[in-house]
RNA sequence: GUGGGUGUAGCUCAGUUGGUUAGAGCAUCGGAUUGUGGUUCCGAGGGUCGUGGGUUCGAGCCCCAUUACCCACCCCA
């Protein structure tokens, strides 16, 4: 038996059902703020990721899919979707035109970790991104479209809010605090250790107490702001605030992606297990000029589907349709026929074999249809079909050719 | 990469200190006299007990290895 690989899941029934009716209001409410439609290649090359969520992450240091084609390119499969979306945006001159550019995609991506509750090697992500748009209205704007989608699915959540400065004030805050660290880093646990060097933000997040103690006195993000990144911040609290959206300013909150600046955020769930992070994303100004492209603000978010669904109640299936049996072998063929026809309005199952009345009856209740049609002897020697509404227990006959008009 | 847990029927799981032919519920299929469903009753099919070794007169049960899944660390959506 050849299995999936690790980490990698079929969508099947009842998820396939939720997976759609997400995609399609998640969409309309992404129009709805006026964003269009895009799809880029899951295959991308490896160097775009490299440059923009960077080397330094866990995604590129060690998560990547990786390999070398057949024409000698070195590829990969994406691990997020905000790269390739900005290596498309910049690939077609929409950084010369100079207007707002608005996207949104959806699809799967790829990341070698060990599998565990909400995640998965291969998962899929709803994601929007803003060109050239650097007004903090933006910033609230896309918070709220954000939350529009997690309100429509009935989601509780935690909004939580940090910023993370800019190439002015972040670097000269990176060195002070590395300095620190590395001052302590005797006392510091392995993972902290690692840190230093690899994302040095992340060390308040970590669970260990002796960490924590020495922690103290260690710089901090919120008093290094400059007084740009300072302000936008404040905007975006102040107008959240006279929206009445409740958030939690989160100091520690630190995007895993190199390209983040300013205004970061992640929506959170409690009931998800230890990866509860449902949704996050942030502003990156400095990432389309990176890719090669004229310097353009960029701000989007990306929501995990998978982990998104496990908070959605499945819906109630609602009956609906017809499912049509023959009695008699004459009947079959008569059956087929004005099924195809039934089919240009409806939805129709059809039996292909012959069955008892009770059998078929049985059979359609099975199928969760509204209405079991079914033709036999009788039927067929007046013309007519014989259907039950198997909600309200209703049952009447029609002529063949008016049923299947 | 590191830890912990679990693998018995399609699914959810029982299975005694190791002892005859491995069980239940659900699901599937068939039946309960003539063309009336869900909820009743009866019956049937379906298992190399994850895989490979070992101990034993005898292993689903004990030991070792291996593999898959789940959960957590880490990391992130």
């Amino acid at each position: 038996m050849i299995n999936a690989l690790r980490g990698m899941k079929d969508i099947l029934p009842p998820q396939n059902e939720k997976f759609e009716y997400f995609i399609k209001n998640a969409s309309r409410i992404a129009k709805n703020y006026g964003f269009e439609y895009i799809e880029t290649p899951i295959l991308e090359e490896t160097v775009l990721f490299k440059r923009s969520v960077g080397e330094s992450s866990d995604i590129v240091g060690k998560e990547m899919y990786e390999f070398v084609d057949k024409g000698g390119n070195n590829v990969c499969l994406r691990p997020e979707g905000t790269a390739g979306v900005v290596r498309c945006f910049v690939q077609n001159k929409f950084d010369r035109i100079g207007s707002v550019k608005r996207f949104f995609y959806y699809g799967p991506m790829f990341r070698y970790e060990r599998p565990q509750k909400g995640r998965l090697r291969e998962f899929h992500q709803f994601g929007v991104e803003c060109f050239g748009e650097d007004s903090p209205f933006e910033d609230v704007n896309i918070i709220l479209m954000l939350k529009d989608i997690l309100d429509f699915f009935g989601i509780k959540y935690t909004l939580k809010i940090n910023s993370l400065g800019c190439d002015k004030c972040l670097p000269p805050f990176r060195d002070n605090l590395v300095k620190f660290l590395t001052d302590i880093e005797d006392g510091l646990c392995d993972d902290c250790k690692r840190r230093i060097k690899t994302n040095p933000i992340r060390v308040f997040d970590c669970k260990n107490k002796n960490c924590q103690n020495l922690l103290k006195d260690a710089p901090r993000l919120g008093s290094m702001l400059c007084d740009e990144c300072f302000e936008s911040f404040e905007f975006v609290k102040k107008t959240l605030d006279s929206l009445a959206v409740p958030y939690e300013v989160d100091s520690n909150l630190v995007r895993g992606l190199d390209y983040y600046t300013k205004t970061a955020f992640e929506f959170v769930s409690g009931d998800i297990g230890a990866q509860n992070a449902v949704a996050g994303g942030g502003r990156y100004d400095k990432l389309v000029e990176f890719l090669g492209g004229r310097a353009t603000a960029g701000i989007g978010f990306a929501i995990g589907i998978e982990r998104l669904l496990d908070l959605i109640e499945p819906d109630k299936i609602e009956k609906d349709g017809y499912y049509m049996g023959a009695l008699d072998e004459n009947a079959l063929s008569i059956i087929f026929k004005i099924g195809y026809k039934k089919r240009k309005k409806e939805k129709v199952e059809i039996a292909y074999k012959t069955k008892s009345l009770k059998a078929h009856l049985k059979a359609a209740d099975k199928k969760g249809v509204r209405y079991c049609a079914v033709i036999g002897e009788n039927e067929i020697n007046e013309g007519k079909v014989w259907v039950k509404d198997l909600l309200k227990k209703e049952e009447y006959s029609i002529d063949i050719d008016k049923f299947s008009e």
